[in-house]
RNA sequence: GCGCCCAUAGCUCAAUUGGAUAGAGCGUUUGACUACGAAUCAAAAGGCUAGAGGUUCAACUCCUCUUGGGCGCGCCA
């Protein structure tokens, strides 16, 4: 968290600075890490902002500010300069750089948390798919980026529950239902024609032949139960072969069929407090929720005029539930096809007293598929879908994960499965995994000089001071800047690009710097900094869910 | 027709949310293993950021329009 320090210092200046000149508002500079190029740790536009507002020469403003920053932070910056159109330089003192690399050894895989985070309840509900059919490679993209998008607000502090909601009940249901019926049927010899709009796909004839399988006759088995049963097993297989694992499963069912003492579900009940509370009314013998009171282009039918609710009054009382839960933040991840859908869940949590910032709903597009060029079609009903188990078979687990999670969310994913089977040898993920193991030998090796020193307070930190390694710590001390800038954006991808960068950053301190050399002062404190490396990358994959082996 | 997202190197995508000379990987070309792992490193080539205006000290980023793609617009889920 050096940026952090630097801005906060910096914040302190400028204050004093802006006092001096008599100007009562702030100015909402930025910290930033300046371009390759230049010879800086950090680099600053408040001079720039300030200028604007005292009517000065930004150059001149820049100067005033650096002779309070040397007589106010000379414990923080070893020297600053003025570029460019008025941006101040800053190179920090090696000392705290080494004061970060010793608060990463000594936090390890806890670097960046923050426990004041925990008194925030957060839902975060992902894939949701319906139990239908496996999951596909879409659903695939969906689940790594939810679940990564769990594992950094979870390092972050927050108390963080992942959901996911089952669509077990409605029409969908039904035609899966019928749709393993008539194949049983088939199986046992009668003479059927299979519906073209049923579920096309061989796991509906797998879960047929396991029914037969199991015994019993045709009246006694529950073909909806036992078919969301057998689909909901290879989902949960499917997830945990993509290291993604729920705190919930939370079942449709529950709160639209499940009724209380009075006969009456959840659904009933909310639909009714809306209607009361004026959120929905009566019209065409229909039920409507008001979501245009908050912002939608039109309102939505809650119930219809045959009796039956819509999909959105259960999304509306899961909604509910959600907050009733205690949760105090909702992150709803869905697929860009669902954007019609956002006013309306915005405006249902409004109803309910809760802000429209309480539901962030995070878009991502969709993935297309391609293979040898050649676009590939994808629907549940057609059968032609490619499985995110077929694609994790593969191209492995931390490959496809690493590959969904390169890309922001809103940017459209073209997936070819050609091309992602070559990258399982070309991948950047194995450049990443690579630095691990490299440090791994090192250690191990390491460990056999008896003259290293281990103790952190006795090993002299003062030696790393080539440029490859001060660029290695302040990029390990990035690590930090990554996890806010994560939580900011709510996306994984700068994981990504971060560990790229910082195996990039190893790769060359290692061509640079002999770790094991024969100057043992030095041994050790590179060894320290090679522990470091391997906290961070090791912590990092795991946000995205990808593995570090020590040999490879 | 209306709405949301997108357009950046040959290809797939970044760009710390308005900062300095727009960066990576793959592909192409050239070099480096007699010390800790060559799944690596060093270097070259590759760009009017779809186009046109505007705001700003500063625009890939914000605003308007145009073009071209994806998706959505039901008393379906």
């Amino acid at each position: 968290m050096i940026k952090q320090k630097v801005t906060i210092a910096l914040s302190g200046v400028i204050a004093k600075y802006l006092e001096s000149k008599g100007v009562t508002e702030s100015v909402n500079f930025t910290v930033e890490v300046p371009p390759k190029n230049i010879d800086a740790d950090f680099a600053t536009n408040a001079a720039m902002l300030i200028a604007k507002k005292v009517k000065i020469n930004p150059r001149i403003t820049a100067r005033e500010i650096i002779d309070i920053i040397s007589k106010e932070l000379p414990n923080l910056i070893e020297k600053s300069g003025i570029a460019g159109a008025g941006f101040i330089n800053l190179h920090v003192k090696n000392d705290v750089l080494y004061k970060e690399l010793k608060t990463i050894l000594r936090e390890k895989n806890k670097y960046g948390s923050a426990a004041a985070n925990a008194k925030k309840k957060i839902l975060l509900e992902f894939v949701s798919a319906n139990p239908t059919g496996p999951l596909h490679i879409g659903h695939g993209r969906g689940a790594a980026i939810g679940d990564s998008i769990a594992r950094i607000l979870k390092h972050l502090g927050y108390s963080v529950s992942k959901e996911y909601y089952l669509n077990d009940v409605g029409n969908q249901m039904l035609v899966l239902a019928n749709s393993v019926e008539i194949r049983y049927k088939q199986l046992k010899g009668e003479k059927l024609e299979f519906p073209a709009d049923h579920y096309q796909g061989d796991y509906i004839v797998d879960i047929a032949k396991r029914l037969i399988a199991g015994g019993g006759k045709i009246e006694e088995i529950d073909f909806r139960k036992e078919s969301v049963k057998d689909i909901l097993k290879t989902i949960k297989d499917d997830l945990k072969d993509f290291a993604v694992e729920f705190d919930n499963w939370f079942y449709e069912e529950t709160i639209a069929s499940v009724k209380d003492k009075n006969g009456k579900t959840d659904v009933d009940k909310d639909c009714r407090y809306l209607l009361k509370k004026g959120d929905a009314y009566e019209k065409d013998n229909a039920l409507w929720l008001a979501s245009t009171k908050f912002g939608d282009d039109k309102d939505r039918v809650l119930k219809r005029s045959d009796g039956r609710y819509t999909y959105l009054a259960s999304d509306v009382a899961y909604h509910k539930s959600k907050f009733e839960r205690g949760f105090n933040k909702l992150i709803n991840l869905w697929g860009a096809d669902h954007h019609g859908y956002v006013a309306r869940i915005k405006a249902c949590v409004q109803m309910f007293g809760f802000s429209k910032e309480d539901l962030d709903i995070i878009l991502y597009q969709l993935v297309s598929l391609v293979r040898n060029g050649q676009p590939v079609a994808m629907s549940t009903r057609s059968g032609e879908f490619i499985t995110l188990k077929s694609v994790v078979d593969e191209v492995s687990k931390d490959a496809c994960r690493f590959f969904f999670l390169l890309r922001a969310p809103d940017s459209q994913l073209e997936f070819d499965l050609e091309l992602a089977k070559k990258q399982s040898s070309e991948n950047p993920v194995f450049y990443v995994q690579y630095v691990n193991a490299r440090c791994n030998s090192i250690l191990k090796e390491g460990k056999n000089r008896a003259d290293v020193v281990s103790d952190n307070e006795k090993v002299n930190f003062d030696l790393l001071n080539l440029k490859e390694e001060r660029d290695l710590i302040k990029q390990l001390a990035a690590f930090y800047d990554t996890l806010a800038l994560s939580e900011k954006t709510m996306s994984p991808h700068h994981f990504t690009a971060y560990l790229m960068e910082l195996a990039d950053i190893y790769h060359k301190f290692y061509e640079k710097c002999r770790v094991l050399t024969d100057d043992d002062a030095l041994a050790s404190a590179r060894l320290k900094l090679i522990e470091g490396v391997m906290i961070i990358i090791r912590t990092g994959l795991g946000l995205l869910g990808v593995s570090s082996p020590d040999k490879m």
